[in-house]
DNA sequence: TACTAAATAGACCAATCGGTCTTTTTTAAG
DNA sequence: CTTAAAAAAGACCGATTGGTCTATTTAGTA
């Protein structure tokens, strides 16, 4: 890799944290300057305007989420087993995988209105989420885990549904105690439609 | 009503759906004096600073929903009916009460790590949101119309977080089918507590 | 080690930001 | 209608914004 793409990683890195936690408008190019003791020249000849450098942003910090998701799903065996890993890797919003939480939430949010090509990552970023729990749920039904009428499209989308509506609620109130809540109802609901 | 007042009053309903759909961050008192039409003294004749107008925008967003939310309720009879009418009150996300969507998730996100001011006034609105719920889950309960082991609570908690990321993924995607399939599946968990 | 190309620094820019203050206009009571 | 007070306008302020450009430093190669 060569110094160039480097330092443009590093940036991107570095910026991730403010934009999620500060958002996109909240953020100005003074305070990347800061987090990468960089000066503006050196941070515009990597990105032509702060909006790219958003989009990039952006884009890391879905990928980066994908990434560990999937680390941590592919250390499960079987697809109850996953689908737990799944949700418990969203209990405790108050420690969250990048500083400001859930960059879906955040940046979907900022964008849904005003900013359309953060908002078409974000699009693509809960879809792949969704569809990725009905892959889960699918295979458990294929490999007889699940019984065998479990509507896995319906489901999938509880799961995002409440975990995101629990993520909003445990960071505005600045506890897990909900969300904790939240993640017991998915795993009965699972329990329920697992074959004893 | 006094003229001062009437004209502070024009203001914040003027600026709510700027800061709705901009953010606080994104929206400049020149945003506020374009849609108001008045000038930068007559502003800050009412409010002192735009930190705030933001603060008077926010009472005045979650109050407002609140109150469409009671007038919406009121109108129905059993606690079945006003659970319903909750539920069908988020039901498209893509026509808000207010521009830019619920109130709750736009100035949750934004003000969760940066304004500790905002962020109080939010938990407050989730708090009686989750808790207007449980007491209709209750009420039902006590006159008979659910099964007597419900748990409110629960149920409450599991209502509002499936509705807020339904709004999530409605409002990102641009489309009210997610939220159509969440809401179903609201119901008929509600028709499953229902004595029949 | 010398040299060339890539990378970075930081002075600089116009525009816009939130906010102030004095002047002018409007309001409402006598 | 007069008049005193309230409300609004808009010129003005320093600070900060996103962004540019040239001089300088650094990196990699011959």
């Amino acid at each position: 890799m060569k110094k160039a793409e480097r330092t443009r990683q590093f940036i991107i890195e570095q910026s991730a944290p403010l934009f999620n936690t500060k958002g996109v408008a909240g953020t100005a190019m003074s305070d990347v300057m800061e987090a990468t003791k960089m000066a503006k020249g050196g941070l515009y000849g990597h990105f032509e305007s702060k909006d790219e450098l958003s989009y990039s942003v952006v884009d890391y910090c879905l990928t980066k989420f994908s990434d560990c998701l999937n680390a941590s799903l592919c250390r499960q065996k079987t697809a109850k087993e996953k689908l737990v890993a799944y949700i418990d890797f969203f209990k405790d919003p108050q420690n969250p995988l990048i500083d400001g939480g859930c960059p879906m939430m955040n940046f979907g949010m900022e964008a849904d209105d005003t900013m359309p090509a953060i908002k078409v990552r974000v699009r693509k970023g809960i879809d792949c989420a969704i569809d990725f729990i009905t892959g889960i749920i699918n295979d458990g039904i294929k490999a007889g885990e699940f019984i065998g009428d479990w509507n896995a499209n319906e489901f999938a989308l509880k799961v995002f549904a409440m975990l995101e509506g629990g993520t909003l609620i445990a960071r505005v109130k600045g506890n897990n105690q909900q969300m904790a809540i939240i993640v017991e109802m998915l795993k009965t609901e699972i329990e329920q439609h697992t074959k004893k």
